[in-house]
DNA sequence: CATAAAAACAGAATTGACTCAATTTTAGAA
DNA sequence: TTCTAAAATTGAGTCAATTCTGTTTTTATG
């Protein structure tokens, strides 16, 4: 099954994830006409909607790619924080925020923040929930490393601890992308006083 | 200018939002058509239009009186807060997630989410966070009543925490909106472990 | 190398939110 | 009462996402 279907597949995905990230990037989401799309990708309509169930699933590929790209990113920071709570967050948070906006606009974030939240069961729906999931691991697994390098308290909810630091984070951040005017510094400036609060709370 | 026509006014304005719920809550947002909620509310499509700018900002308006009565209700517990930090937020919290479920489905929650992140300068979108902002508020005003009664530490910066515990019950709850399945209690007991780090840190 | 079943494609038709130009209604002046 | 300008209503028309059905391409089999 991996012959010449497989892989005339593969490139008609590319292509229209390439067509439609282009015309996201250049007319916005709402801009982007699936006519247009399917023109660019040289491909029908109809073989659009074979390959994604509506045009949010397409948006939904490209965030999907993205917030992957910002999980790999975290990894290093995870397996070698700076030696101080407070740091060791702002920097996690850091690679989060500086890299989201490096591919995708305020625009596509908005477009599929209120997708996942609109259609939690479609594909992207899901994948959607699962990064962030995923993103809520990550902060856990820092502040774990942090309790063994005895940085934190042992006695302190880990899990809770990440749910919290990620939850608030998040929300900043869909208020951040909702407003045009809002700067990534002032964004972080913000999250790092908020958390000011939990790191003295839990800071060793 | 208090004549027939603002009468009439509000008298559409009242059939319009009353069929609209009506619709939402049978058909759901999606499957209530502007047709249908126009010919139930004896106007024209076009007049729902003067009316609302878009489908979003009629169940805007639904959600927004809702919200008021949230808020109203949230004032009691601020002016007579239980003598105990965890319980106090647990409290009001508690009020907010009640009340949010007994008129509006999650169905229509998760559409006036979406509404709100894909179109923050609409009518709608602005208000929906002017509502974000005031139950951020009153939070704020209960952690400051709490210092009053020297419950919790003077050298705690509250608008800090205001923020941390409203932007991580409105990320639980949006979760929470997002599966059918979620119930009203697992998501409380939830909020409480998160907010038992906090409390733990700002109790006096 | 035929050929039938399965998979994928194409694009015309459908659907439903939203617009707009024409018409009707109201308020207030003469 | 009659008239006029402003305000409001109307619904047919537009536009773009999505669906549907017939056609084409690919694969597997003899």
């Amino acid at each position: 099954m991996s012959g010449l279907r497989a892989r005339q597949k593969a490139d008609r995905h590319r292509r229209i994830i390439e067509a439609a990230a282009a015309l996201f990037r250049d007319a916005g989401y709402e801009g982007a006409k699936i006519e247009t799309i399917a023109a660019q990708a040289e491909v029908s309509i109809g073989t659009i909607y074979n390959y994604y169930q509506n045009k949010g699933d397409i948006l939904g590929a490209i965030v999907s790619m993205e917030v992957n790209e910002v999980l790999n990113a975290g990894h290093g920071v995870v397996a070698n924080p700076p030696a101080n709570v407070g740091d060791a967050l702002d920097t996690l948070i850091g690679i989060y925020i500086e890299h989201s906006l490096h591919y995708l606009s305020k625009e596509m974030w908005r477009q599929a923040m209120a997708i996942s939240t609109q259609l939690p069961d479609s594909p992207f729906g899901q994948a959607y929930t699962a990064l962030d999931r995923a993103l809520t691991e990550q902060i856990r697994a820092l502040i774990a490393r942090l309790q063994t390098l005895g940085l934190v308290r042992r006695d302190i909810d880990g899990q809770a601890l990440g749910e919290l630091v990620f939850n608030n984070m998040n929300m900043m951040f869909i208020e951040f992308v909702k407003r045009d005017g809002a700067r990534i510094a002032e964004l972080r400036a913000a999250i790092r006083r908020q958390n000011r609060i939990l790191v003295a709370a839990i800071a060793v």
